[in-house]
DNA sequence: GTATAATCGACTGCATGCAATTTTGCCATC
DNA sequence: GATGGCAAAATTGCATGCAGTCGATTATAC
């Protein structure tokens, strides 16, 4: 409902609300996905619902085991330090991308959003992942390559699950300086001085995150709770 | 029918059987792909093979157009020189980590591979493109992470499709003795050796292919005719 | 009381049918 | 002869139904 809401077909309408309900973290890592029940809340048949869930899979935001359904992805501290330092390498290429073909209004659009970004800061966890995660496509929106931009989307998308499960609270939010200098490296066309940026936020955004899985937030109590949370339902009834 | 046969279930089968067709030129870039006729053929119904061609098309090796059925990709050369600069900065990724966690059986299954790829020296074009591409995906395995094994395989089947769209004749049976030399780099634990080598083959490999756009086969001259034809196109409305 | 086996339920895997949309061939008109 | 509109055929979009599979619960034996 708040993202790019320019898709037109129910197909691609259910599989971002889907992603942005993950990355807002309303549905949250292990839950279950059942076709039937999205299916029925989303008022479509399972057919639709199916679709969505696989290309989700795809991206790595849910995790299809056969015969058992889908649930939303649990990437492991491993998978996020792959993720994110793919990330780096792939972000390489668009700062250069970005850089050689700069224009005023491109700067004026990654003003645009910075401002937004500075707007939002004491907004929900959630919505600044977005907004900082938004901050990256653009970029690769402005390298006018859909290839990169593609593969930033589902790279970001990744990431912003991973941050959602193991940072701590507002351990994202000084990003904003560094999107702050990275915008101002590529303004003075500093190709050099602007991958090291980039190089050391996304770094710093990797670490602040993933070193502090110990003391991360309560979802990790929620899924660590469960087993005990059973054994008190069942005792019930 | 060649390559990872491992695969238990109909959906991934009908879809790497679509993958190793696309590669292998038996389906060529532009071709149609009706659910119904490949559903006969493949004595599955439309459901089947409309999640395969979803996943092509996510992979990018198949163009899927609304309402208006589904296509053999036909990448164009930007895209085609974007997905070779992402592969060479994912491919240092993986040089760094294969090197940090190198063995003896590493070695030698890489030692095998390139022994196949040595046999096969006067293959046919596609079997060569394949083997080559197997090599890389070999590398990545090696890393043990399934992030990376993805997206080389990834990137690496459309590396594929894009040489067989564009590579001339034989451009790419070279690569073997510089796969040669990277797996001796690696023995020797050289890293900055290897991810040079690893990065000039791969831009050798693009320059080969895509430098001589010119005198590629037949299916280049349907898009060499698309500035002509716009012309009398937009010189009637 | 524990371990093992069997049954039950829920959910996915896949096929098929109907509706919607696009394309193609045809005809009338300029 | 070319252009515009119209109708029919082909093809996808989506829903639903049935069968198969996996997991949970319960029953049973030790």
């Amino acid at each position: 409902m708040k993202a790019s809401d320019k898709a037109k077909h129910r197909n691609e309408l259910i599989c971002s609300a889907l992603r942005s309900a993950i990355l807002e973290r309303v549905l949250l890592p292990g839950m279950k996905l059942p076709e039937d029940s999205l299916g029925e809340r989303f008022g479509v048949s399972r057919t639709l619902i199916r679709q969505a869930l696989e290309r989700l899979a795809a991206e790595g935001l849910v995790e299809l085991r056969r015969n058992r359904g889908a649930m939303v992805a649990k990437p492991s501290l491993e998978e996020a330090r792959d993720v994110f330092e793919l990330r780096t390498q792939i972000e390489d290429l668009v700062i250069s991308r970005v850089i050689k073909d700069m224009t005023l209004e491109k700067l004026a659009e990654l003003e645009a959003h910075l401002a937004k970004e500075v707007e939002a800061e004491h907004a929900s966890e959630p919505i600044s992942i977005r907004l900082a995660t938004e901050f990256h496509i653009l970029l690769a929106k402005l390298t006018g390559s859909p290839v990169l931009l593609r593969y930033v989307e589902e790279i970001g998308y990744r990431c912003g699950l991973t941050l959602s499960l193991y940072a701590r609270p507002h351990s994202s939010n000084c990003g904003i300086s560094e999107h702050r200098q990275i915008i101002d490296a590529l303004a003075n066309a500093d190709e050099e001085k602007a991958r090291d940026l980039m190089r050391s936020h996304l770094t710093a955004v990797a670490d602040r995150a993933l070193i502090t899985q110990k003391e991360a937030g309560p979802l990790v109590y929620l899924d660590a709770l469960e087993p005990y949370a059973r054994q008190v339902r069942e005792s019930r009834d």
